[in-house]
DNA sequence: TTGATAATTAGAACCATTCCAATTGATTGA
DNA sequence: TCAATCAATTGGAATGGTTCTAATTATCAA
């Protein structure tokens, strides 16, 4: 494992911590398959690349880890249309790109400018606690 | 029916005709109940109401009905997580806003400046044709 | 009217996800 | 150190929204 793997899984452990919930060997591998490849897998997709680590490892907890990560902060779900959730470990503001052509799901950066354009068209009554954007298109 | 709703199934029976599908009892009863409350009612919600007008209409037909309406442009589908779909018969841009008190589903408008400005953070090579745009959080 | 095509229908199948009950693993306190 | 307790993992069953399938019914065009 490289020094900046194990600074990710250090985080990992803290931000666990932080919840009162301990760092297993199926939570450090499950991060680091989303950490490797950030391409946006499937709860599948993840469970196929954390076998060739972990073997033994369920798709039951697979589900679960990510379920965890997600409440820890660490990483973000991602849902298209009524296709599978995916997973991503980017926690900068940013929208996603859904490209009709390969499939893939691309990051855009988010201006914080503009962020706060969207805010602002909200009613005072609506306070809104997360923003999703989305686009779908093809790629050129 | 009302002047206001034969008007409307007017311009159901335009947008099918364009599209070389034709006007069916089951398609004007599922695109009138969405008309009739455009509170983002899911399938079931549809077939529900639409079963009050039309008692022998199946929950497959809504499903095939909703889908006909959406490649006519005539609905929008909204997704939120993993929630089961909800149709909208607003064609006009706007966001949505999940109300995590009510589970409610609010339209907020969109100023075209602002859509503008969000396509424009898309790189060249991405070609957007919808942008979904969905708030979450709290009325107060 | 007749044949072709479109649409509806009931129920089966699908698939991503969640649930469940049993087991395994880790932590705490005697 | 050794239980006791609690957390986490596991395989498989169950769930729920949606889609598929095959049969029937309705509509249109010749």
């Amino acid at each position: 494992m490289s020094d900046s793997d194990q600074q990710t899984i250090d985080s990992l452990s803290q931000k666990l911590a932080d919840s009162g919930l301990r760092t297993t060997p199926q939570r450090e591998v499950v991060y680091s398959t989303l950490l490797k490849r950030r391409d946006h897998p499937t709860a599948e997709d993840v469970f196929a690349r954390a076998k060739v680590d972990m073997p033994t490892i369920s798709l039951a907890t697979v589900y679960n880890c990510l379920e965890t990560l997600v409440q820890c902060n660490l990483i973000k779900q991602v849902n298209h249309e009524r296709g599978p959730t995916r997973y991503c470990p980017n926690l900068q503001p940013h929208a996603h790109f859904h490209d009709e052509n390969t499939g893939a799901t691309i990051d855009v950066d988010l201006p914080p400018a503009l962020l706060a354009e969207l805010k602002a068209i909200l009613p005072p009554s609506l306070e809104a606690s997360a923003i999703e954007i989305t686009f779908r298109g093809k790629s050129v």
